[in-house]
DNA sequence: ACAACGTTTCAATTATTTTTGAAACAACAT
DNA sequence: ATGTTGTTTCAAAAATAATTGAAACGTTGT
């Protein structure tokens, strides 16, 4: 199956593990990878992050973000939307207001980066 | 300090955090935040994820993860090097060959992704 | 010294994401 | 009903990232 030649150093292991097909099974499936790749793509960006951080201290309507990052309001719901779309947060309205707050999983991800890295 | 009006479900608890100046206080610094988001923006295409879970497997050359992916060199190259650029990965030469491993920073990452999501 | 191989770099093109500003919407107050 | 406020949506423009193919680089073998 493998026409690639292989350094030495790893040909040993290399095969041991089932060649490139080998590997391959050992990956996450394409799902799970697209299903990373949104929250990875979401946190992306300062103030997307940002954001993400402050709402796990205080959930906020998006006029204190736009007060908070001198963004104005069709920017920041861009952004917001990039955070919704991944599930990374949600919101409820509160009289004229829309209240964002973090989900379980953008509470999860906030955590593992203080954590982590 | 505040112009923006408060809806009155959140108006106590953030006041009491300090306001906006108060909660950003607590929000990690730019400098955090740049790294994060380095960091994030590596893992958030399909194949830079799938070539840093996959050298964590196996340390590979450029070679097989062209064989892998169906690549081009120079497009591995490229995504390579915002792996490379964000330091979740390294690479030692091996004769005509480079092989690339994860750091440590890398595996942390490859590691939290699994634990925690 | 020369050729071959694995890899990177560069500049040009293409594709995707972000910004902008205007218009639309939904909830509320008059 | 009308106007106001907070927010989203839309389409066009601007900015950024990814792809491509050719050329360059470093290592090895002759």
């Amino acid at each position: 199956m493998e026409e690639t030649e292989i350094p030495d150093s790893i040909r040993c292991e290399f095969v041991e593990k089932g060649g490139i097909d080998g590997i391959v099974e050992l990956l996450p499936d394409d799902q799970r990878i697209g299903y990373v790749n949104s929250i990875a793509r979401a946190i992306s960006d300062p103030v997307r992050l940002k954001v993400l951080f402050a709402i796990c201290i205080q959930p906020m309507c998006v006029c204190l973000m736009v007060a908070m990052t001198d963004y104005t309001y069709s920017k920041m719901s861009y952004h917001l939307s990039i955070l919704r779309d991944s599930g990374l947060i949600c919101s409820k309205q509160e009289g004229n207001y829309l209240i964002y707050y973090p989900t379980d999983l953008g509470r999860k991800v906030v955590e593992c980066i203080g954590k982590e890295l």
